[in-house]
RNA sequence: GGCCCUAUCGUCUAACGGUUAGGACAUCGCCUUCUCAAGGCGGUAAUCAGAGUUCGAUUCUCUGUAGGGUCACCA
């Protein structure tokens, strides 16, 4: 049977399911942008919806913070647990009555029965296949004459035919597993919550989800999923594997245990929304061509679940430093001042600060660096610095001195309106060309304004600072060298 | 251990049997105003191994190797 001619004309709609387990990391939210891409580009319908159907795992908040998450990047769902939808509730423990619906049909067709063990005997079974170095499987320890369901042990589904599955997937092709890959999975827990093998099927049956993002840990447990849509005669959606997202060192796949950052820490280093939508969409995708950034329509355009790629890539920050840098350089200089600002001190809101500072960083939290680094005091106040840092290679006092008068003059003669740094490289590199070394003005001219040995170069400070406080500061130099 | 998935520069990737194996990040060098940044130009650097199919394999097949996933009352 093939499901992609099936789905041709269907609607899409995709989902994201996450878990209320805490934060979101970059794997889920790239998850999340496939499915919402995906959605978007096909006029479908994006749905969040919350799989917290463990209650022990719960971290409460985590909702909240998931969704914003989401907004900041500018994922938006169209049918949710805060906005509702025609398939509402979209949290599963509010859903437990269809659960129990189709449980209900498992257990009169046969597919399901009650597991009478305690979780100590299960896990005694369990130890003994491992230390066989056997895969543990329960129904091997199927019970003959299950009791009746009560609803308070453990329901299980219930194989009938143990063969080996293969299906085909929109991204890895075709799949297969050995029948190893088939057990008697637990539909409802024995706390009356159903686990997400049962659960997420029913949700996507009744929610009419076509397509499937998920990542490629399921593969191994999708012959579970195929038994229950043939045990329940209903028609599974299009499975869209994601590669795997591998850490830094770019073996272990990514994940909380492994230092995963919770995707807000992304907003909150000042990383912009738009740079991480370009990132995240280039760890698993890839358009072809030789075109690296992207706008979020840019992407919307061209994504495809064609090129979704099928083995698993890392996670690279300096890459995405080098991404969210391209993004800043698009915004226009008009916008900036809000982006750089926020990281500011008052006394550095200056206008004429923001290209300097731009130029130097990769994400707005840099700046925060450049202020504690003391980088940017000289805007507003005078440095403090020895006389012997103004003091040129092998030159000595004197001659720095002397060029720094001959400057002084220029730059005192010059009218205030062609104080700009074109004028000024000029009237200084004309000086500067004069003598055996043109760091002999430049370096000391440089370092009575900043007092850095790393700063902007002498022009652009000079037309920052104006033509008053670059005399003053000029002139304080003098005197320090003349004591 | 069983089952399953994967394999191109250090990293992310392009290539849909025929290319000097292309690009990006990183790195290195040079230039651009003394420094820093930005920018420009250029360099180093890859098809895991072995068989097979083919006139011709990065590409198809098999085996090996390595890495990943899974074998939960977690998702």
């Amino acid at each position: 049977m093939n499901h992609n001619m099936e789905n041709i004309n269907k609607k899409i709609i995709t989902r994201f399911a996450p878990s209320p387990t805490g934060f979101l990391h970059i794997g889920g939210v790239r998850t999340a942008l496939y499915a919402w891409a995906w959605a978007r580009k096909n006029n479908g319908t994006f749905i969040l919806r919350i799989e917290d159907t463990d209650k022990v795992r719960e971290v409460e908040g985590s909702i909240e913070h998931i969704m914003e998450s989401l907004k900041w990047i500018g994922i938006n769902w169209d049918e949710g647990p805060d906005i509702g939808g025609p398939n509402a509730p979209y949290i599963q423990s509010e859903r437990l009555d269809s659960y129990n619906r189709y449980a209900k049909i498992l257990i009169d067709k046969g597919f399901a029965y009650a597991d009478p063990y305690t979780e100590d005997e299960v896990e005694l079974f369990r130890n003994k296949a491992e230390a066989e170095k056997r895969p543990f499987l329960y129904r091997n320890h199927r019970p003959e004459n299950p009791p009746i369901w009560d609803g308070k042990m453990p329901l299980r589904f219930k194989v009938k035919e143990i063969k080996s599955y293969e299906w085909e997937d929109a991204v890895r092709g075709n799949l297969k597993a050995g029948p190893e890959a088939l057990d008697d999975f637990i539909l409802i827990k024995s706390d009356g919550y159903p686990t997400y093998n049962f659960a997420h099927i029913i949700d996507d049956l009744e929610m009419g989800v076509t397509h499937v993002m998920r990542a490629d840990e399921f593969i191994s447990s999708t012959p579970k999923f195929l038994s229950l849509y043939e045990a329940l005669e209903i028609e599974r959606p299009i499975y869209v594997t994601l590669p795997p997202i591998m850490g830094a060192d770019g073996k272990k796949k990514l994940g909380k245990r492994d230092g995963a950052k919770d995707f807000m820490e992304y907003k909150k280093e000042g990383y912009l929304p738009d740079a991480m939508i370009n990132f995240l969409a280039f760890i698993g995708w890839n358009p072809g061509g030789e075109k690296e950034i992207f706008t979020k329509e840019e992407f919307l355009n061209l994504f495809d679940i064609k090129q979704i790629h099928i083995s698993g890539g890392g996670f690279n920050e300096e890459k995405l430093d080098w991404v969210n840098k391209e993004h800043i350089k698009k915004i226009q200089p008009d916008d900036l001042e809000k982006f750089v600002f926020e990281w500011l001190p008052k006394e550095l809101q200056i206008k004429k600060i923001i290209p300097i500072v731009v130029e130097r960083i990769s994400k707005f939290s840099d700046i925060k660096t450049m202020v504690d680094n003391k980088e940017l005091d000289f805007f507003y106040k005078e440095p403090q610095y020895t006389s012997d840092k103004l003091i040129f290679k092998d030159t000595n006092s004197e001659i720095i001195k002397s060029n720094l008068n001959e400057i002084l003059d220029v730059i005192q003669i010059t009218e205030d309106i062609d104080f700009n740094k074109e004028n000024i490289k000029l009237l200084l590199m004309e000086i500067a060309n004069s003598k055996e070394n043109r760091g002999q003005v430049l370096h000391p001219v440089r370092f009575a304004l900043s007092g850095l040995d790393k700063s902007p170069d002498p022009f652009i400070l000079i037309e920052i600072l104006g033509k008053n406080e670059t005399i003053s500061r000029l002139n304080t130099a003098i005197s320090l060298l003349s004591l």
